[in-house]
DNA sequence: ACTCGCAAAATTATCTATAATTTTGGAATC
DNA sequence: GATTCCAAAATTATAGATAATTTTGCGAGT
């Protein structure tokens, strides 16, 4: 039974995966073998392989050769790896599209900075902060680069809510604005500059549990 | 009959199947057919189609849902685009390995960038183009970063090819030195500002063909 | 002569089955 | 009691077969 026309079966099972994956639902590590997935989805293992194989792709998933596929294990040093090329390419995405950038698609960005803000979980606040990011950087009209930058927030956001696995507080997003107050006067290569702060910033800092117990994680920001 | 162990089915047929989309021996847009592609390698399809999707991942290739992939076409905005991707990526490694370049990694890479000048064809400098930019990147330690690099260096090669198909005059590569001689006195900033430019520096120019005469095509160097 | 449509061939995508490899559990041995 | 070895089970990887879709070629109609 078809849920969805035009999706092939492999994209379908890689993005939920994905889902799966970035939610910290199936945790790093953790084997996928391909029989149960493939029942799962009333499947067989060719799609599943091929789903597999996306996922490896984009960072999700390592495959040993004859030991099958498992969830990527990630650990500081690969956070502050993505983030620095976030930064490096996001600097290079918004520097094409600065020219391109219309005052709608603003109202739009700023609309998902004030959503970010008023989010009630991780998940709709990672969401937005996702939108916001795409919307200005998309006009640079660069396939190749946007693919990427794509690619780079999947693996951010499972640093994200592997951080904030329970307790949330919003924070309004001074970035965010600055990034758009520059833009507004025309000002990429300052707004380019907050931006690389801003994805590139990366500590080290407690993070109150959902035990109400402090434990030492990095927080994620942009 | 395994030809060589410990290489995967799938990764030896993408491997063979990305030299030759690279080197230009199948042209852009021209249809992979996986029953032919198994026939040839004595295989099924099923690695086949593993293979394929390697070969979309890294760029190579693109699939159209139930209409089979294809090699995939380039234009001159996709030329500048791998380019600019490659300069922000390349500039971000070499700052990150710059502290951990030792003198024997700088020699080699200046008996790289020797061995380009005295190349007798462009495959060859290509090969020793990619050496030197690979040697002195590889210290930064970042396996996501080198692994995005090495598919743009696949992409530049494509199109480096498809420029100077049949005629080749080596020159010496003064860029090169340049980095090396800001790298050996620990100026890591100014190589990285020299790579920015060397990488980057892509323009239209005339260029000679075997037939002697000139047509437009672009120039890429790096 | 050109276009439209239908049927045949080719091709892709998936499923089922088989072979090869790895993991796992237990028994025998040190 | 711990360790090593062997066999059974599970799992991966590939092959062969089937269904579905697209492309192609030919003929009829305008």
């Amino acid at each position: 039974m078809p849920t969805e026309t035009s999706e092939t079966l492999p994209v379908r099972i890689s993005r939920i995966l994905a889902e799966r994956i970035i939610s910290g639902q199936i945790e790093p590590g953790a084997r996928l073998r391909q029989d149960h997935v493939a029942v799962e989805f009333g499947a067989s293992h060719v799609p599943v392989r091929e789903a597999f194989q996306r996922l490896e792709a984009q960072g999700l998933a390592v495959s040993e050769p004859r030991r099958g596929v498992r969830v990527a294990a990630f650990d500081l040093r690969e956070v502050r790896e993505v983030a620095e090329m976030r930064a490096a390419l996001e600097v290079l995405a918004l520097r094409h599209a600065g020219p391109h950038l219309t005052r709608a698609i603003l109202d739009e960005a700023e609309e998902a900075t004030r959503a970010g803000d008023n989010s009630p979980d991780v998940r709709a606040w990672e969401e937005a902060n996702r939108r916001f990011h795409r919307l200005i950087v998309t006009p640079c009209a660069m396939p190749r680069l946007l693919a990427a930058i794509d690619d780079l927030h999947a693996a951010s956001a499972r640093f994200l809510f592997s951080a904030w696995r329970s307790d949330w507080e919003a924070r309004t997003d001074h970035d965010h604005r600055a990034i758009l107050a520059a833009l507004r006067i025309g000002q990429v290569d300052e707004a380019a500059a907050i931006l690389a702060r801003h994805v590139q910033w990366i500590g080290s800092k407690p993070v109150r549990t959902a035990a109400g117990g402090t434990r030492d994680v990095f927080a994620i920001q942009g």
